[in-house]
DNA sequence: TCGGTCGATTTTATCGTTCAAGCCGCCGTT
DNA sequence: AACGGCGGCTTGAACGATAAAATCGACCGA
């Protein structure tokens, strides 16, 4: 029988190492590898033996090490953001518990740290790249002119978004949503129920999400001809409930109010839904309102919503990013856009 | 000048390691990595040539080869939960929030990882501790019989926890709110407006959070000398908004309804303002209504609420859990209770 | 009987870093 | 001049794992 030429302390203070099982089993640590990595490579009566041995003394093979080795950590570094407190109906968290579902899929854990900003992000980004402690990075809410993918590009840290710049696409991985798909949905449907009038809760110009809703918007009306009568029907403030309440008050307030809106986010369409009530309408009856991104909030008030199929985006993200990071070689990045869905509810 | 015993490989395709530094300046491995950890052992002159050579080459250590060598990978766990499609006011994001930021204030970051219950949760936390990933855990909204704590004691995984169970608290560290002090608050400044009948909207009992919470209502309300009057209008449900409508239907319709009410979370306080709207009364002038958590909704709303100190709580549970792991030895576990804040608006 | 192939296992080297010990030269002391 | 001490640096070993190469015995055909 071989002796293992490893150390020989006998277990102690932490877990048993592949050393320890080796010298129990009689085997050399490789062939503990062996049994753990290539079964097909080890004889059947040594196999089971060593596995017998790492049943009795709870060996798990040290993650550390292994990275070590195969130089990748099996990690993969995401932002988490500070806590709005003004939205009153954020998806992100939906996003983030894909992202670690499918990373687990893969054998990859998900590391989060905190940034000021999107530049101090790409910093952290990059650090966390050079010292090997992720193989890759997620980035989430990419905006029309958002630094980041480049910066990453520049130093060479591979990385998936959900989200894309205004140029450039074509360099980066990226998923995202057919948000102006999504308000043209709602729309269409509220033509069909009948409705003329449509008015549009959004976001000030200059944001890739805010921007594309609005061009949904925009793009329907004009395709069903109702430009002429609703073009003034498009009212924009910050994503706050407040912001949907005034903006919506000032539109009922118009000689010639809206009977339905199409609102960028639910927390713009809760905030209309209130300002209904403050008068006295009912949501769906006298005015419908779509908000946009079927939160909890939207199924609890009877909202319709258009829902992104954001677990979706999450896996695909992972997917791709581990397919980058582990695959043999540089493909052609993965470029998708998906649709969302209109969940129909009483307000519309 | 001395030559490197490493390798000689000049920084091919992954960033420079140590040795090409020490190479670079002629100087053994060891000095780079003293120029680093520890300064004064260096000569300023040989100091200032390798801090060149460093950064020229842009090298950054390894994390994995430092935790390996360091036996402590720098990691924390934590499970995220799958996101609830019924509460609509939820704060885990806000201590998730805490925790990363409090662990890379600690030269730590937070992995996360999902897992279907909390038999799951305590078995990926061991897999994760035994295997070397991570040195302790977080656990989130421990139960008065979970399993958790004394699953992980078993298994010598260090841990720290948010909130704790019935029996056995004094052999490990949580971090818990003084739920039935915020819910007393409550209730005394509603006494202190004129109250007399003060309703309570809760959770069905079982659950730490929710039975303190009712305590906190029951014992404020003895205090007073009002529980004679409003025994019957403690009322309960699971944690959505609906069932604040509900439940607040139900108590407007006795023949002596309450003035106002304490509910269980702000998602179930919201839905109670929903059932005084549809009735046309008006939160906060016919009835008082206080919520609990402080969320996003409640701010929006003009909700009062009862404010959880919950970034705190991140704060001191990471820096438990880094004192415990890092520490020298076993000193005593951190048991704190914390005080919740009452944040008076329009509705009380 | 000998070279060759193959399967099973061991040996060696390596991932990148840091701890512990060793070496060398300089200074001050007696 | 011999010695101890110390600052400054290098050397060797170790952390725990795995890829690649070497070893060894058995089996096979010529």
């Amino acid at each position: 029988m071989a002796l293992d030429s490893g150390r020989g302390r006998p277990a102690a203070g932490g877990s048993a190492t592949i050393s320890d099982v080796a010298q129990a089993a009689g085997v050399s640590r490789q062939t503990v590898s062996n049994v753990l990595n290539a079964p097909h490579r080890v004889r059947p009566v040594t196999r089971e033996r060593v596995e017998q041995v790492i049943a009795e003394l709870g060996y798990h093979p040290n993650r550390v090490a292994r990275s070590l080795r195969a130089s990748s950590p099996g990690m993969v570094g995401y932002r988490i953001q500070s806590v709005s407190t003004e939205s009153v109906a954020a998806i992100n968290d939906r996003f983030l518990h894909a992202l670690v579902e499918a990373g687990q899929a893969g054998n990859h854990h998900v590391l989060l740290f905190t940034a000021a900003d999107t530049d101090a992000e790409s910093d952290h980004c990059t650090a966390l790249w050079r010292t090997g402690a992720v193989s890759g990075v997620v980035l989430y809410d990419i905006e029309p002119h958002d630094q980041r993918p480049e910066r990453l590009i520049a130093a060479g840290v591979p990385f998936a978004a959900f989200g894309r710049t205004a140029a450039g696409t074509d360099r980066y991985s990226w998923v995202d949503i057919d948000n102006a798909a999504g308000t043209e949905a709602a729309v269409d449907h509220l033509v069909a129920a009948g409705h003329r009038r449509i008015g549009f809760l959004g976001w000030p110009e200059g944001t890739s999400v805010g921007d594309a809703r609005a061009r949904g918007w925009l793009a329907a009306m004009d395709r069903h001809g109702l430009l002429a009568q609703s073009h003034r029907l498009d009212v924009r403030g910050p994503d706050a409930m407040s912001t949907g309440t005034c903006l919506m008050a000032e539109l009922l307030d118009r000689p010639e109010p809206p009977s339905a809106v199409v609102a960028a986010t639910d927390t713009l369409a809760v905030g209309a839904l209130q300002a209904l009530r403050d008068r006295g309408l009912r949501a769906g009856e006298d005015v419908a309102v779509v908000g946009f991104d079927d939160t909890a909030a939207a199924s609890a008030l009877g909202l319709s919503s258009v829902r992104q199929p954001i677990e979706e985006v999450g896996r695909l993200i992972m997917a791709e990013l581990l397919r980058a990071t582990s695959g043999p070689s540089d493909l052609d990045p993965l470029q998708r856009l998906l649709e969302p869905e209109l969940v129909l509810r009483a307000s519309g």
